[in-house]
DNA sequence: TGCACTAGCCTGTATATACAACCTGCAGGA
DNA sequence: TCCTGCAGGTTGTATATACAGGCTAGTGCA
């Protein structure tokens, strides 16, 4: 190993992460095996398992003996400091899911937008707001700002259909997240369309996403204080197999 | 390796992991060598490697080429989804840190406590309620309860000195932790203690952590709305060597 | 046609060996 | 006395090899 060279088995997992970055593997692809990285990459077959097997500690991909090695279906972003899927959260719970979309349209990026998502000059962003219901009742309204080029065919996608946040991790993996979490009393327009009391207060959750090396998405998810609450679970790495993931989730707290 | 065997790099894992949690080994202390564990335990030394550079990537001990092994200072808990030290948060910015102590006493345990922290029949807790304090401002009230047999002497300890929480941490690593958020209205008792306004909502975070195997600690956290927040941020694991780690901290909305 | 079995690939684990780089303490020289 | 340099222990990485066990496709038999 030459001196300024990183070891060969982090070589091998940037290059995967990179092809996986990039889009050149979709989740489910079948990534080289351990033979084949050992003849097309010349190291050993301990240098290649090593890897591999990091990368699936990592939650990049899983590893299936005798079938192969193969993308994650929901990659990095699941694996640590995951806001579930609000869908998925409500289907959970064995209740039924529905969204009003608000608004979908395309506008210029102001100020704080702008610096949010780093947008060049002239470039556009598009700006959604969807209230989330749970069997009815709202229970999360999101202000979400979009980065136009990631996501250029914004405009067509029914949000009713899929969240916007789903939708934006299918074009590529969310590599990088950041979370502010604070306790608001809601303007009105927050307040009617969640159907909040005067003097509820409001969990607001602000989420700024990243993929491909830039920021792609600002959202302002608004929360009834009264209905609302996130949790959070640790357990220790390592120990046991089947672990529950470490996620954070949004609870109903049935008041 | 015979059938039901656990792999022995994992049976490894767990030996050391056991004597951290069960304090035969303490933070600083020294954790065999490869090389001691290859005559003791009578595998290879690339087995042992493994054992000892997983358990260095799940947080419970670092490795400097040249010394050896040692136990970690902040331990499994301080790996993913930490929320820091309050003391520490409030001295990294630069401030002045503070306490005052309204209580700290013996007293039976009720229905909710006994609940959540599983105490024994006719078992005691310790309620300690603090209030933090930035630059002589109220930032947190720290509402705690403690389980009388983990902490026997919680009514010598100096809580204006070491954070309930650092005490603790130091009686045993955790092992486990849960974490609630919620947007509420304060009572008056809460107002008072933090200087706060009528109108102002608080940010609440409910905790409670395990060592040893079963719950030992539960606390109430309220904090100024209008004055804090949480933030989190995450970043994909494994491919930067000095990566930042992924936390939950209280931050100064500075306003 | 249908089914059982096997060859071949895959991952998972374990060992022995090797060399580089790092750190500490100590011996020996200036 | 100071400090230089080396010996020996430690981690970090890389390779070659081996065997066990899971999965699949295809061969060949009934």
């Amino acid at each position: 190993m030459k001196p300024q060279e990183k070891p060969r088995y982090q070589q091998l997992k940037e290059m995967i992460v990179g092809r996986i970055m990039s889009g050149e593997l979709q989740p489910r692809d079948r990534v080289p095996s351990e033979n084949e990285l050992v003849d097309a990459m010349k190291v050993s077959r301990m240098t290649a398992n090593r890897a591999l097997r990091e990368l699936t500690d990592e939650g990049y991909v899983d590893r299936v003996a005798g079938r192969g090695t193969f993308v994650s279906e929901f990659k990095a972003a699941s694996h640590v400091l995951k806001v579930r899927n609000i869908a998925d959260e409500v289907e959970r719970r064995g209740h039924t899911y529905s969204a009003i979309v608000h608004k979908q349209e395309r506008q210029p990026a102001d100020g704080e937008i702008r610096d949010a998502l780093l947008v060049p000059k002239d470039g556009e962003v598009f700006h959604v707001l969807v209230v989330h219901q749970e069997n009815g009742v709202p229970i999360q309204l999101e202000d979400r700002y979009i980065l136009g080029a990631f996501a250029p065919d914004c405009l067509e996608q029914d949000f009713t259909r899929i969240t916007p946040s789903a939708w934006l991790n299918g074009i590529a993996p969310l590599a990088e997240a950041e979370h502010i979490v604070r306790a608001t009393m809601p303007g009105k327009m927050v307040r009617d369309r969640l159907g909040m009391d005067e003097q509820e207060p409001c969990l607001l959750v602000l989420r700024r996403t990243w993929a491909r090396g830039s920021p792609v998405s600002f959202a302002r998810l608004h929360h009834p204080g009264q209905r609302f609450e996130l949790t959070g679970h640790y357990t220790p790495p390592g120990m046991k197999k089947s672990m529950t993931a470490d996620v954070i989730e949004l609870k109903d707290l049935q008041r």
